[in-house]
DNA sequence: GCCGATCGTCGAACCGGTTCGCGTGAAGTG
DNA sequence: CACTTCACGCGAACCGGTTCGACGATCGGC
């Protein structure tokens, strides 16, 4: 069932078939209605494939994503769902590339293959090679995130320097002077993982500009690891009311970890961080926190990837985004001895 | 940069390079090495879709869906991630597909354009068309999860009835006499989905041959929902000291409900169910459940559909999973009066 | 020294679409 | 009635691979 069975069975050429179909060129009321009975009945629909080959276009997007290795956080899979149906409204296909290990074994595949027309990425880091190799290409790409050097790039990007000072400034308005940093594990820190570093930035800056005292921390991406974490933040320095997190996966340990050393969230400690939507409303107390809009930063990728692949020399655009702290039930303003333990409570000693 | 080029270059035909690329055929050592340098130089890749056109196979698996809508629970992205970093070892890439409001565009789009070799199905229905559709066509494809009449499929599936009734007889067990069941919304419900009502009859017939009370309700995919849900729980049965969710997303307000109604979990209420192991051990405490093992069925998902591609006249296989309950923290015995709350509380009178 | 097998390579056809250039018949015009 | 014009449809070439049949060279056997 191809365009010859179809041009057959229609008793006109396949180029006609061919037109009909595209309405590239004028073909005449009688046979389309012809063409096209014949199409309904046998239900044919043309081989992508072959249309691929034909006019160079897949009508797929790649969403490369993240070297993540064993597990994925909430975030980067909702950007995966954004993406696709975004992509689908657009009628594109998404093709799903686990830059792992080996990125560049998927990497190949997708651009040297021709398997997609361009690419979403996920997972930036400051110096990101992916990036560079795709820009000296001219290989039609979008980012989630942005590189230490942005300019004239295509992104979508999530100002982590502002939204980690906005949760600092939040805190020193309540009357915290001491707070810790959870931030995401050692390893992507060390790669250079954007929203790692730039969030860390922000977090230490703003602490300075308010005269706070701080702590940061990196932790791993899941629960047993935010407890181990908020374990050391006690005891390094029992006298801290407060956290900011950028890892959401460790949020359920650090809950914990207070509940066990009887800080009462938010009465005895204060939590907030930059956390999406999804998470922050699952525990308990609510968290504060800037909430990562993950839906809508995948649908403007998609959006300037299609703007991209559709103009091919429309000057780059990007979207920086900073939505603002929603004010939910984890944070309170400090006990009234701001340096030390809440009141009534007895200072934690070292073990 | 196509195959042509690379014959020119290396003083070849094309058939010659194709043959040296798939060891089809014999090839001089001295050709080879002549064409793979040539090869190495350009760093040329065969294109996708002028080889799959050829050989009539993409190398693309399709992974269809939910026609979730708005947004995703965190266990289907967890097989998205498993499936994906299977098919990757298979080499095999994975076209994602939401089977959206219209199944039949992004389904047709998938088959009748051939875009993928087979497809992996999501969130299947007691009745399902789409999994109907492909059996006629002998199209190959693999279930997550399993219809009414299973026989004779390729699938992947959890035993939601025995998994359900051993949450049941474990807080029966624990001498729990009154108990809720918390299912997926009833949208889903009526819909057919496989999970909701297979557990829903595994919860009510466990709950029969025990001889306890129960009440099941439908709650929505939300924490707002959860917390909306428990509070009809204790509105309609205040005696009700358990509960079985199949629910995750709503996992964080059935404990903010209990948190509000000054139900201590364990003490006061026992909470179980069926859910992803990174929920169960993010909420505090962490949840007595049956885990579900999503990386372990994406896999074996890959595995099943890679195999029965490789040999199109297979016979049919399944897997049914059945993980036993992981002991946590959110279960414990009933209090001392079993048919009411526990001691010291006072009982709760209707409003 | 001739013959048949074997090895390595080549040309051509094919997969199923798209697109370009051209031919043909009908309509319009002086 | 002859001549342009235009709408419509056709055939062929092309996209970039794979695969089949055939052909020339090399080799061993008698």
């Amino acid at each position: 069932m191809n365009i010859g069975e179809i041009a057959k069975r229609a008793g006109v050429s396949r180029s006609t078939v061919s037109y009909a179909l595209s309405g590239k060129r004028p073909v005449s009321e009688d046979t389309r209605q012809k063409i096209q009975r014949v199409i309904d009945e046998l239900g044919y629909r043309p081989n992508a494939s072959a249309r691929a080959l034909a006019n160079g276009r897949t009508n797929t997007i790649g969403l490369v994503f993240p070297p993540a290795g064993n597990h994925y956080t909430g975030m980067q899979l909702d950007f995966i769902g954004s993406v696709t149906e975004a992509a689908a409204a657009y009628d594109y296909d998404v093709l799903l590339s686990p830059s792992g290990v080996d990125s560049d074994r998927s990497f190949q595949r997708l651009l040297g293959e021709r398997r997609v027309d361009g690419a979403i990425l996920m997972e930036i880091r400051l110096q990101d090679d992916r990036l560079e190799h795709l820009a000296a290409l001219n290989f039609p790409a979008v980012a989630i995130g942005r590189t230490a050097h942005p300019e004239g790039g295509w992104w979508v990007g999530l100002d982590h320097m502002a939204l980690a000072a906005a949760c600092v400034h939040h805190l020193a308005d309540l009357g915290h002077r001491r707070i810790a940093f959870v931030n995401r594990p050692e390893q992507l820190l060390r790669a250079g993982y954007e929203s790692a570093h730039r969030g860390l930035d922000g977090f230490t800056k703003a602490a300075a500009e308010r005269g706070l005292t701080v702590r940061t921390y990196c932790c791993g991406d899941d629960p047993a690891s935010g407890l181990a974490c908020l374990e050391r933040i006690l005891h390094d320095d029992p006298a801290t009311t407060a956290l900011v997190t950028l890892n959401e996966a460790a949020l359920g340990g650090l809950y914990r970890g207070l509940a066990q050393a009887d800080r009462h969230v938010p009465r005895d400690f204060s939590v907030t961080g930059v956390v999406a939507s999804r998470w922050a409303e699952t525990v308990t107390p609510q968290l504060t926190a800037a909430d990562v809009p993950a839906e809508q930063m995948g649908r403007l990728a998609v959006d300037l990837l299609v703007e991209r692949l559709d103009h091919p020399d429309a000057p780059a655009r990007h979207h920086l985004l900073a939505p603002p702290i929603s004010l939910r039930a984890s944070t309170a303003p400090a006990g009234p001895a701001p340096a030390g333990p809440p009141a009534g409570f007895g200072a934690p000693t070292h073990p």
